[in-house]
DNA sequence: TCTGGGGTCCTAGGACCC
DNA sequence: TCTGGGGTCCTAGGACCC
């Protein structure tokens, strides 16, 4: 059998490239990407933190995840733009139809990142980064923007490959590679390390992706449990994980939002609680599913966060039932302390044409599904604010609440 | 002064059943 | 009245990814 070939193919600094495109093809004649610039959420709203920066920003140490004020504060002169989701989902439909052409075998990992698998047609080594440097040209031409492409036999490596020197670049990491390009690393640069198990291993001595390769793995299991295991593999170049070109199984659906102000009473609460009910239920009937389990998150003004769910005996998509459920896990958890983000997620996901119901029910059931099917509808195709509750006329409280754009493709921590 | 949103998986503890 | 384990389900919280 032939040796895998797996390209992982990562956007450059995807949202601001995006946005720096599109106002290029719009008659602007500054590149964002050549000037400190960043996309960034709405400090009024709340929302203000670094999603993608440029690479001159970067060089003066604007990080993603950072507050806007704090990357302010650093570099008074840098250009800030709000996120336009709509627009990713664009680039990055444009991005996995260009890929298609060269193998069926693409599966989007995130918005910016897919893998592609080139196993079976005989291309070596040498060839796949011919074929990789010509597929970035490709996009860098037609589509405007760049990427890295990493190159190896599985998804890890691959994608290990694509995070070294950026932007605009090919690399390998075959297992022959790793002592020289990936045991050297620190071993918070490893997939699937983050703050927590990094500093866990510092604790234990452990501070290259070598030296994590190199430990008993026995020894690792102790001190992590079933991730232990995971974490040996990882830095061991060890991954099966197949490239999946349909999107898996949807496990849950939730959405959340950071609130414009404090939320101090149950009344406000309630409206929040079922604007995100809307976004979740339609979500679940576009998908044609059911759920059994509802959980409410919640946030404080002090950034503590917890959560309450429940399993509830006969699954459901249907928005009232949601909400009347998200409204009661609300009331169990809540001790009256200001909030500054709600959310309402589903869990236990079913077959949506399955239905479990006794006759008296069935009336009742009918009425609701038609009402919501017809909500569906009518917002589908004259846009969702075609219908509106009456409970969020002058409220303040967006009719239909939920983060991004509907389509927007999320991805999961697993390969 | 400020800190997003959407996912998946794992673990621990308690309830409950046999 | 007091004593086991094993298995499964449910829930809360925390880890990770982008």
């Amino acid at each position: 059998m032939d040796k895998r070939i797996i390209f992982h193919i990562d956007c450059n600094s995807a949202f601001l490239s995006w946005e720096a495109v599109h106002r290029l093809q719009h008659g602007h004649s500054l590149d964002l990407r050549t000037v400190p610039s960043a996309v960034g959420g709405s400090v009024k709203q709340r929302r203000g933190i670094i999603l993608a920066r440029s690479i001159p920003a970067k060089k003066l140490g604007i990080r993603t995840g950072q507050t806007v004020f704090e990357a302010l504060s650093k570099c008074p002169e840098l250009i800030l733009v709000p996120p336009d989701y709509a627009l990713y989902v664009q680039c990055s439909n444009a991005l996995i139809t260009l890929l298609k052409e060269y193998s069926p075998l693409v599966e989007r990992y995130s918005v910016d990142e897919c893998f592609m698998d080139l196993s079976g047609y005989g291309i070596d080594g040498d060839e796949s980064v011919d074929l990789a440097m010509r597929i970035k040209q490709r996009v860098k031409e037609e589509l405007g923007f760049t990427v890295n492409i990493g190159i190896s036999i599985n998804k890890l490596l691959a994608k290990m490959a694509s995070e070294f020197e950026k932007p605009d670049k090919v690399h390998t990491l075959f297992p022959e590679e790793m002592p020289e390009k990936m045991w050297p690393l620190p071993v918070c640069e490893m997939f699937m390390v983050g703050v927590r198990t990094c500093l866990k291993l510092y604790k234990y001595g452990i501070i290259t992706i070598g030296q994590l390769a190199k430990t008993d793995k026995e020894l690792l299991k102790v001190y992590f449990k079933s991730y232990g295991n995971v974490l040996w593999e990882y830095a061991n170049g060890i991954d099966y994980s197949e490239v999946r070109p349909d999107r898996r199984d949807i496990k849950g659906i939730g959405n959340s939002t950071t609130t414009s102000f404090d939320v101090t009473d149950y009344e406000t609460a309630k409206l929040f609680l079922l604007s995100l009910s809307e976004m979740v239920g339609m979500r679940l009937r576009m998908e044609n599913v059911k759920a059994q389990v509802i959980c409410v998150h919640l946030r404080n003004s002090l950034f503590h966060s917890w959560s309450h769910q429940h399993k509830i005996p006969i699954p459901t998509n249907a928005t009232n039932d949601i909400y009347q459920e998200a409204c009661r896990l609300f009331l169990e958890m809540w001790n009256g302390q200001p909030l500054r983000a709600l959310g309402v997620r589903t869990d236990c996901l079913s077959d949506g044409n399955f239905t479990q119901l006794s006759i008296t029910d069935q009336n009742k059931f009918d009425k609701i599904s038609e009402l919501d099917k017809s909500v569906d509808y009518i917002r589908t195709r004259y846009g969702n604010d075609a219908v509106k509750r009456g409970v969020f006329l002058h409220s303040g409280v967006a009719h239909i609440n939920g983060g991004v754009h509907d389509d927007y493709p999320m991805m999961s921590s697993l390969l």
